[in-house]
Parts: C-alpha cells; structure tokens; sequence
DNA sequence: GACACCCTACTATGATAGTCGTAGCCTTAC
DNA sequence: GTAAGGCTACGACTATCATAGTAGGGTGTC
C-alpha cells in the first residue's frame, strides 16, 4: 500500500499547497511570491510551513538549483478538496442535500447554476469515459 | 445593528453547539450526556468548552437551577452553518460552483438530487413569503 | 447541623499552528 | 580565493485547542 495521501492541511498549508498546485514544482521563494500580497508571510515563515507540509507528506523535494531546494506537492488539488468537503460534511450528517439546500437559501446558489450544472451533469452521463470520480470507483452510496 | 455573530468555531465547539442546538438551554452536564459516547470527553473538559463559547459570545447563562447555570446557544444553527460553508467556499475561490461540480464528480451529489433541488428552488419562487434566508432580508452578497 | 454530592471556578499540561530570527553553509561573481 | 548574498536548518515564542484535575462552595437529606 502506497499510503493514501489522507493529509489534514490547516488553512494556511492549503494556501501554499495551492501556490505550488498553480506554479508547478517551485522553491520556497517561489512560492512565497506567488502568495497574496495582503497576507504574505516573512520568507522563513513559508519555510516553516514546506517543511512541515513535507513532514506531513503533502511536497516533497524533487531536485535543487542552486543550494535551493525544489518542492513539488504529492497531493493533487482534487484530493485535498475532497477531504476538506467531506470534513464539511459531516459536519452537515453526511449528505450533500443540506449543504445544497443551505448555499440556495443563503444566495450562494441560483436556479441558474443549479440548472447548468443539471446540463452538465447530463453531458457527463453521455460520455462516460471521464474520470469523474477522482481515481477510485464511482461511489454513490451516501451513509444515514 | 445588534451584533452579528460572526464567531468561529473549532470542531469540537461545533459539537457542544449541535448538542445544545438539540436540546435547547441546558446545564453543562446535560450537554456533556448529549455528546456521542465513542468521544464523550471529561465533564470538565466539556465545561472549558462551554466557558469558552461563552467569552466567544455563542452561549450565555440564562438562569440557575439549584446551583448549576443553565446555557443556552445564542447563535443559530443556521448561521454558524453558514459560517462554515462560506469559509469553505473561499477555499474553493468564493463560489460554490467548483464546489458542487467536486460533490457531483466524488459522487456525493446526483442528478437527481440536483433536478430535485431544481424544482424546490422553482417553488420557493412561487411563494415569496417565507423566510429562506434565516430571518434577516434575503443578503445575495457574496463576499470578494 | 452534618454529610454527601454535584457544580463551579481556577489551574495545568501537551499538542498544534502561525510567526519569525539567526547562524552558518553554498554558490556565484569578481 | 574571496566576498556577498541567498538558502537552509534549527530554534524560539505566542496563541489557541483539547483535555482534565482539584479545591471549595452550594444544596438537599437525614
């Protein structure tokens, strides 16, 4: 078993994980760089912050330039996203239709969108050889 | 304005909540039973947690029966749940079209749910009384 | 009135998270 | 080969969270 990246990442690793999701493979300062202005923490800090994505199993030192160190992350966007919605999830007792019904009644969610995503979803279902589901089986079983 | 309670909460404050949710104004020890046995932590770590809701403004003391408080919950369900999604959804970019896009692709979310969602969203604008936004007027603000 | 018992209020501890400073090593440019 | 400057490795500090123990006060019961 290769471990499954089951990773829990605070809010500001997700944010240099998503600096390094956008950029490629890069090195602290590059990814420091690539941080928003408003919230962008001294050199040393995202430092801080790679070397424990890196113990935690998130990047991993791919080759260096220079004497520096360059990281690549060993999880995908899609897998670190799944985690935080299934966190959110539970939270909701599981299933998704509350969480629906709540973005809906708080504005975040239109009729439209709900009805694009319907047509996208049919298209989905005529072209099934996507990988719709994140790498493993598609899973429609849904607890409580 | 009379004060938004625009608190953040931690997972297990989260919990304490959903208990005092379900069985309205109660004395720490009546929350500490509610709490699902597999985590149900020392009556006094469960007393920390109320106090700390306290000074965070979600509970307060609503009366003293012999001589334990009694607390009672003084943010909603319904907002700290909004709370949580919106928080979520900056991850995600501030919009919860990726977000649903990733619940249909991990199979959380079907095209029956989304069709049934369609539909309840095309009755709520049938009638246009009630109070789907969680009693304040209807905010489609979206932050960023 | 004395006792048992529950509850409160306070204190303590260990684990993360977030933040950064510094000493010193490496590389590159003279 | 030497100096300058970036980068690493490590340590430190603060805040918050999760967890719980303890001392003492209130209350009800005999």
């Amino acid at each position: 078993m290769v471990r499954e990246p089951n990773i829990k990442l605070t809010k500001f690793e997700l944010e240099v994980m998503t600096a390094l999701w956008e950029v490629g493979p890069a090195s602290v300062r590059e990814i420091q760089e690539k941080l928003p202005e408003r919230k962008r923490p001294a050199y040393t800090t995202v430092q801080t912050i790679v070397y424990r994505l890196e113990e935690k199993g998130a990047v991993r030192r791919v080759k260096k330039i220079g004497n520096a160190h360059i990281f690549e992350a060993t999880v995908t966007r899609k897998s670190a996203h799944r985690r935080l919605i299934n966190e959110l999830l539970d939270l909701f007792g599981g299933s998704a239709r509350p969480l629906m019904v709540h973005l809906v009644e708080t504005g975040k969610l239109s009729l439209e969108d709900v009805r694009e995503l319907e047509s996208d979803l049919l298209k989905q279902d005529d072209q099934p050889g996507g990988e719709t589901a994140g790498g493993s089986k598609r899973r429609a079983e849904r607890k409580s």
